[in-house]
DNA sequence: ATTATAATTAACTAAATAGTTAGTTGGAGA
DNA sequence: TCTCCAACTAACTATTTAGTTAATTATAAT
């Protein structure tokens, strides 16, 4: 029942207005007072759930984290091959990260900085989504249908350029408008990673199919 | 004559500062308090030079992308085919990011949060970057050498890639440390360029050689 | 109805922040 | 040697910041 009182909203009201705000201003862009403010929320009541300020932080980044991580493995259950699995994996990671655009912004924040406002055990979530993929390419890589993986490379490949894409949205309009350049103003996420897809699979094409 | 009153040497250092400091913790989490400090220098000359904190982070930006630029137009002039420029591109981008790892971390916040912080006449910067190797991929699919290009994205696979890879380092540290992930540990900028260079050539492969 | 306690609030602190100002200094040219 | 001005300084202001505290309210169980 939703009370005035009503623990479970209060705090996910505050994860999701702060989840906004960090993505948009960064971690010391933006004051615990304007979360508060724009949450509605006192601002005692952020201490009161989350401890302090990078603690909130982090479990921001963590609710993110682990949707994505879970969304994928759900998802790829589907696949028999490694082929079908990386398709699902770009496909998955570009749809999510369309849909919740804060996980972009945020991911580049803090690969950009070298995570260093996360805690020593918190790069546990990217490490899991990375796992995911090496794995898919390394099996590929051994049934002789990939060739030539560097894991971490084409990790970046894959989900940089699918952040970086997202996040330059209004940027690429602005591109756009002032020069006619060409940069994919129209695409759509289903759009966007079925290029990837198919790139990365010409990429890493190897001997064998798959 | 280098005495201690030397505005250029001055100027120089609050820049050279600013931006090691900027890339580490942020537009938003440095100082400028720090920053006079890091400098050795009055905090009111940051000021008197620079006018105020949004202005010297603009020029530490505008510093770095036009000398990246000027070196790949410098470079570039060796090459005769579209598929050498590329290779020259990618080379060079890669060689200045290792030489200059300020500059990843800055393009990755700058276009992570979409270029908030640079006011509207100061993308051209970085939209010069992305025109130079956006005519280099239209020349070669003219001439039939480069097949099915998206300009923005392939460009976001490369210069994305390595400023991920470079911002990284630590990251990618302590994963191999703590699992024994390939994560590229101990590749240099050579191996990172010539990868991604192989990499992107196999994925535009069209009919013709160039 | 009473009690216990989880949820909430307003008002506070101490430190840090961007930016200012009024005055000082060193040195190049007259 | 004097003058002038760019280069520099110390001390300041007003605001914002993360975080605290002590008191208050709603509600579920006894």
């Amino acid at each position: 029942m939703a009370t005035n009182r009503d623990s479970m909203k209060t705090k996910q009201c505050i994860i999701v207005t702060a989840m906004k705000l960090f993505a948009r201003d960064g971690f010391d862009g933006v004051s615990v007072d304007l979360i508060a403010k724009k949450a509605d929320v006192n601002k005692a009541m952020i201490y009161y759930y989350f401890k302090n300020k990078a603690k909130l932080y982090e479990k921001v980044i963590k609710t993110l984290l682990d949707n994505i991580y879970e969304q994928i493995v759900l998802d790829i259950k589907k696949a028999k091959k490694p082929r079908d699995e990386l398709e699902i994996f770009i496909e998955t990671f570009c749809n999510f990260a369309w849909n919740n655009p804060y996980l972009s912004s945020l991911m580049l924040a803090e690969l950009g900085s070298g995570a260093k406002n996360l805690p020593d055990d918190m790069f546990v979530g990217l490490k899991k989504i990375f796992l995911l993929l090496s794995d898919i390419l390394k099996r590929g890589e051994e049934k002789g249908c990939f060739f030539d993986v560097k894991p971490i490379i084409i990790h970046f490949m894959i989900t940089g350029t699918i952040n970086l894409f997202i996040t330059t949205k209004d940027l690429r309009n602005k591109v756009v408008q002032k020069f006619d350049a060409d940069v994919c103003n129209e695409c759509d996420e289903k759009e966007l990673s079925s290029y990837i897809y198919k790139k990365i699979i010409k990429m890493l094409k190897g001997e064998q199919p798959c």
